[in-house]
DNA sequence: GCTGCTACGTTGGTCGAGCCAACGTTGGTA
DNA sequence: TACCAACGTTGGCTCGACCAACGTAGCAGC
């Protein structure tokens, strides 16, 4: 990269803890998918993803298979129902749940996004070779792997 | 791991993004460090990281070195000031600025911190080798070696 | 039947991190 | 001198993660 040395390095102690450097990687992505995308995009995204994938899921599967909090995941669903992305229905099986399902206008959200993120995920990883990007994702699965993504 | 399936796993698509996963690794180590040590650890840590390495700094190297606001670390300096681990002198030669420097009490507080943060670190990379350790690692650095450390 | 217990969705709120705007002071420079 | 840039500070905003509490609904057990 084009470097001018106007850029001061941070600390050795810092430099050597994975978890703040995946929390700066996080940062610098979340800082390119404001710049690309909407407010609030990425969780969308998420959930929208989920449906697609899974088919029709109750409120709380989301909030599992993402890892989030069902008060968010109520969220976002006002949201994306608001924008017509997304319906929910009172499941006639178990009237507790709500059935979160996909519409059409909800998939070509998801496709639109979906191009919005592939660009983001482009330029993050502009640094890694094709190899390196796969060396990259494997070894985050796996910490991901060894960990229970839910807190509550 | 001892795994009944009941976790029902993310989509592919959100399993691709080395974005979604850098956030969701930043938020498990988040969790470990909230649960091993007091609020604002983090920040603190990496300040008087940053004045240990560096010596004396002004807030804004300071800000620059971490990657973070100015406000911000302006905050965090009033917490360690508070607690005597800092003291924050105007600069004789350039009045503009504060002197920032490491008391021999904030030393310790580093060193105390350095203790779980190390434990953090093993609980987070619990699932992978330490050859895998040092790859991760050394891919992370790469991706941030080449974006800008700072927004303004 | 009735009594617990659990799961679900919902409301409301906390906290930290990242970010922006504005102000007064100070340095450096045209 | 006048102008601009940098610094520290105050105040505010949004997001994401999290917790507490409520009412409803299903599901056991006795």
């Amino acid at each position: 990269m084009p470097e001018t040395d106007d850029t001061p390095q941070p600390p050795a102690r810092l430099r050597a803890l994975a978890s703040w450097q995946a929390s700066k990687v996080s940062t610098i992505g979340a800082r390119l998918f404001a710049r690309e995308m909407k407010l609030g995009a990425r969780a969308d995204f998420a959930v929208l993803a989920a449906l697609d994938e899974c088919g029709p899921l109750s409120q709380a599967d989301i909030g599992r298979r993402l890892g989030l909090d069902r008060n968010d995941v109520n969220g976002i669903l006002n949201r994306l129902e608001q924008g017509r992305h997304v319906t929910r229905e009172p499941d006639p099986a178990d009237r507790r749940r709500n059935v979160v399902t996909l519409t059409t206008g909800g998939r070509l959200h998801l496709d639109e996004l979906q191009k919005h993120t592939d660009a983001v995920q482009d330029e993050l990883l502009a640094g890694l070779s094709t190899a390196e990007r796969r060396q990259l994702q494997a070894l985050l699965t796996k910490v991901l792997g060894s960990h229970q993504p839910e807190p509550a």
